[in-house]
RNA sequence: GCCGACGUAGCUCAGAGGUAGAGCGCUUCCUUGGUAAGGAAGAGGUCACGGGUUCAAAUCCCGUCGUUGGCUCCA
């Protein structure tokens, strides 16, 4: 190591100076050992580097931890080699794609030939990983030529690992080894394999090569590794309380939903108690629309399949739906409706309309059904028959930033008034490789672009843009959320609109008495029932709030003897619009508490001898215990001020 | 659509070539009770469906359907 001094900076402006060969692990040494112990990587002038690997020159440098994002991603992606070098040392042979960090922990994708892995010998995978683990192997890198590694995957026989140098620059490659096991790998990794102290290997799935499905499908295998033992059992906890969570789980067994073989697959059965709320959904947004100066129209299921030629959906979409019905007599062909918009637009030219009555905008909670993959189907986030809360705005182009802002300000109502605050706003743009995907002419596409942007911008919305996530006809600004598993959801969508217009030929006089074309908004905040229904009851656990519980009471009689009262005050509160039931069955208060408490209904009131005499009702609140006594005007008084404060945090 | 796993009572699951099991739920009876499971009895199954192997199949093999973890797709 040369004597010549470099200057360190450090994240907390700090400046050190160093020999020139420094390393972000003589750094932390020299900070202290505690952070040296913990060092995983390093990041060198916003690069990721090794903590082993010298920096020649002045930088600034972050030693990166466990609790960094980048730290994580590096400790992942040495665990996922160490998984490598286990598979190797027990299938020797086997061929390696691709083995990344994610979000949370890391796959490989591997093609085992003609052996077949099952997820019953991850234990045994995940033993050999500790064992290899405890050796502390270092992740030694080494820069190598394109020329001698393509000799060596050529000699190992790994086609997929030559396929990714046939994409790499010579003087770029570089190799890791550790134990070994060797890979092709831009790094970095984590000092050594002996950090990684808990593993667990969590499923086994089919993964084409690089995302083709025209390529061969390779096996991936996920896993999650942790620095602590307490820190994977955590994750793991955390899993267990995601799948208690899970909408489909809670679908059962709150009697919400259900599928059936024989209606068949992706069909949900909306159940009483479902119904009920997702009514109260329904009324909710209704309402709302109303003040927002929306008009409610209602169209039939299906359409002719002229509708969808004029909408250009039969040419985009007609091979891969539900096939036509044909009428027995006539021939003629109908399609289940994909969407409602061509059926607002055919609402919008039963008669000339003039500039006057823009914005119009029309709603409908309208059934659609689309042929979706049957590998795809989810329980009610996914499903081949739902339901919109559509609506589509003809307005002037001069009113379309104006609308697009409204429509933004109902969205949020609506996620607010649900407590959804953990999600973002997509741009959903056309793919600009890809354009032939898409219907309209570029100039219309940038139009629908920049205006979605702006808007979303005035609204300071938290934003990403995905490219190549736009409708057919037009850009959106999407709403996605996260379900109990951490999967994301669009959910609200608002999507700008001239292509629509110009197919259905849509116009209006201006006040320049000439004709003109209206601009299409099409939107939905909640989605689709179905899928906001089931994000919702992730997103609450099934504790619904009071407004949208399908029972919000439960009416307990202490003995058989009080079941008249019951009844007579259930009638009561059943007239102010509180539903649930009275429980008369033969069994004791204990238990009647015990199934509401389960059943998770918000309210229960118990009803003995004390309270008839009284006139009163003891109130148990779910989740909380004994309110005590009160009257049955109090009970309505105090249900009907929680409702409201749950409607009115907005 | 592709790769893998799974499908047994209403629900959650055990059983792995030889008479179909448990808990909860349901029905009836006893019990009439005060804030998270009172007691007893009973009903309930073509072990998803269709083929095959076998003296014998819920169990082994093949196919179909459905569910499920991913991948691809998604108006």
């Amino acid at each position: 190591m040369s004597n010549q001094q470099i200057a360190i900076t450090l994240p907390d402006g700090s400046v050190r100076q160093y020999p020139i060969g420094v390393t972000g692990m003589n750094i932390a040494m020299d900070i202290s050992e505690g952070l040296a112990r913990n060092v995983l990587a390093a990041k060198v002038n916003d690069e990721v580097w090794d903590a082993e690997r010298p920096i020649d020159g002045d930088a600034s440098v972050a030693l990166l931890t466990w609790k960094d994002r980048d730290g994580k991603a590096t400790f992942w992606h040495s665990s996922a080699h160490l998984m490598a070098e286990a598979l190797e040392s027990l299938y020797p042979g086997i061929k390696f794609g691709i083995g990344p960090p994610i979000e949370n922990g890391f796959y490989y994708d591997v093609d085992f030939g003609d052996m077949e892995l099952s997820a019953d010998e991850l234990p045994k995978i995940e033993e050999c990983m500790r064992q290899l683990a405890r050796e502390k192997n270092s992740f030694q890198r080494t820069d190598i030529s394109k020329k001698e590694a393509l000799k060596y995957f050529k000699d190992k026989g790994d086609e997929y690992k030559l396929e990714l140098l046939q994409d790499l620059e010579d003087g770029t490659i570089s190799f890791y080894q550790q134990g070994n096991f060797t890979d092709l790998c831009r790094g970095p990794h984590i000092p050594n394999t002996g950090f990684i102290k808990a593993i667990k290997l969590l499923n086994v799935a089919g993964a084409y090569w690089r995302g083709d499905e025209k390529n061969k499908q390779l096996t991936r295998i996920y896993g999650i590794t942790f620095p602590k033992q307490k820190e994977l059992s955590e994750y793991l906890e955390l899993l267990e309380e995601a799948r208690k969570r899970d909408h489909r789980k809670l679908g059962k067994e709150l009697e919400l939903f259900a599928f059936s073989e024989k209606v068949g697959m992706g069909l949900p059965l909306w159940l009483p108690k479902g119904t009920r709320l997702r009514e109260r959904l329904e009324q909710f947004l209704r309402k709302a629309q109303v003040k927002a100066g929306y008009d409610p129209v209602v169209t039939p299921h299906i359409g002719g399949k002229n509708l969808y030629i004029t909408s250009g959906h039969y040419e985009k979409y007609g091979e891969d739906s539900f096939q036509p019905i044909n009428t027995p007599n006539e021939g003629e062909e109908f399609l289940l409706k994909p969407m409602n918009c061509p059926h607002h637009c055919e609402i919008y030219k039963v008669r000339p309309r003039s500039y006057r009555e823009l914005p119009l905008r029309l709603a409908e909670f309208g059934t659609v059904y689309r042929y979706e993959q049957h590998g795809e189907l989810h329980g009610l986030t996914r499903v081949r028959g739902f339901t919109v809360d559509d609506a589509h705005i003809f307005c002037r182009a001069d009113q379309v930033k104006d609308e697009f802002l409204k429509v933004i300000d109902l969205t949020l109502f609506v996620l607010k008034a649900l407590n959804f605050e953990d999600f973002t706003a997509q741009l959903s743009f056309r793919d600009p490789e890809n354009k032939e995907k898409y219907i309209g002419e570029d100039e219309v596409w940038n139009r629908a672009e920049r205006e979605i942007t702006e808007a979303a911008g005035e609204k300071q919305l938290n934003t990403v843009t995905e490219y190549g996530e736009a409708a057919f006809y037009g850009p959106k600004l999407d709403f996605m959320v996260k379900d109990a598993l951490g999967r994301i959801w669009q959910l609200g969508t608002i999507q700008v609109d001239y292509n629509l217009p110009e197919r259905f030929e849509l116009e209006y006089v201006g006040a320049d008495n000439q004709k003109h074309r209206p601009v299409m908004i099409h939107r939905a905040p909640f989605g689709s029932m179905e899928r906001f229904v089931a994000v919702l009851i992730e997103h609450c656990a099934g504790n619904f709030p009071l407004w949208l519980s399908p029972e919000q009471i439960a009416v307990l009689p202490i003995s058989e003897k009080f079941h008249d009262y019951a009844q007579s005050l259930y009638t009561r509160l059943e007239a102010q619009d509180i539903t649930g039931f009275v429980d008369q069955r033969d069994e004791k208060i204990g238990r009647k508490i015990r199934d509401a408490e389960l059943k998770k209904i918000p309210f229960m009131l118990i009803v003995g001898e004390k309270e008839e005499q009284q006139q009163l009702v003891a109130v148990r609140k779910h989740g909380t215990g004994d309110l005590g006594q009160m009257s049955t005007d109090n009970f309505i008084q105090l249900v009907q001020q929680e409702i409201a404060a749950e409607l009115d945090n907005n």
